[in-house]
DNA sequence: CAGGTTATTGATACTCGTTATCAGCAACCC
DNA sequence: GGGTTGCTGATAACGAGTATCAATAACCTG
């Protein structure tokens, strides 16, 4: 009855073992590494989570995912994010969101237009803000940023407008 | 029986109108500007906003206001950032704040310690950003940034603990 | 591979922060 | 002063996430 992680990948590929698996066996390994058990929900919520164009929600998950349950979707969601598997994504609305992400720290170019992300690293806003916060007596220890605006594969807002976004 | 905007202000000052006043009046003449009332309990949650030190939860307006409804409260605290007289503050753990602000564009320095907040400004990250994100073709259009560390008025942690990096 | 431990699950109830509803009230304008 | 109509407060509802707890299934060990 249950589903299995294979299930999931109907992207329409005709590879045996697509790349998201690969994904999906990584991450389950660092966390039985880590001394997590290797489970069938957490396969198929690292799986939805892999298959996601975009950052998502946990919601969306429980949406994909109507075999596991609501409860076990967020523990899921939150041990990804403890693990440093996972990062959240802070929209420009406030809304949060969630990316599969084992790079260390970055940020995020996120697209208004059609809400993708890209990892934004090789910037050195970290020495600068350090300096500029320490030129008031601030100790800087850490830092939160996203970049929003429009991403290469969107088209430009057409010109002079304000129709047609918002 | 209404507590008038003028007994919120209990900060020990003799003065008969302190800044907070002048602070809640001009927020007050900017809404009417804009075409909306200038009521009592739209005061009294201005001027509960302009007696906190440091970024603030609506809870916390609540608590200082028990004869203001809660749902005014949200309601009020949402007006003032739509029309863009109060900023919302992320916190390290994700928690979300507000806070009263009239400037434009600015980001916060957020000390972890004593959780008070400065506005940082006068920091190109902005063209760095603007430039690193171009350079990937993505059009930035904004940005959120919040910085975290220690303020000067903190002392330092203990030497040679772990605290305040990641 | 059976058998025991124990982490994990799922259903559910709950918390927390915030928003919707709606009748009554009170700013504002004339 | 009196009418419009925006605003309020009480309350119900909401969405995201967590606590509870008995049942289940991974993993270890033999």
């Amino acid at each position: 009855m249950m589903m299995t992680a294979d299930d999931i990948r109907h992207q329409g590929h005709d590879h045996p073992r697509p790349r998201s698996a690969a994904v999906v066996d990584d991450i389950v390994a660092e966390l039985a590494r880590q001394g997590h058990r290797a489970t069938e929900p957490r396969r198929l919520v690292i799986s939805a989570a892999a298959a996601q164009g975009r950052p998502f929600t946990a919601e969306e998950v429980c949406a994909a995912l109507p075999c596991v349950g609501r409860a076990t979707v967020f523990r899921v969601l939150r041990l990804l994010v403890d693990t440093n598997q996972m990062c959240r994504v802070l929209r420009e609305d406030g809304e949060m969101r969630y990316r599969l992400s084992s790079a260390g720290h970055h940020h995020h170019l996120l697209c208004v237009a059609c809400g993708a992300a890209a990892d934004l690293s090789g910037c050195d806003v970290e020495s600068r803000l350090r300096e500029a916060a320490s030129a008031v007596g601030f100790q800087m220890s850490g830092h939160w940023l996203e970049v929003y605006g429009r991403c290469g594969d969107c088209p430009p807002p057409p010109a002079g407008d304000h129709a047609g976004d918002q």
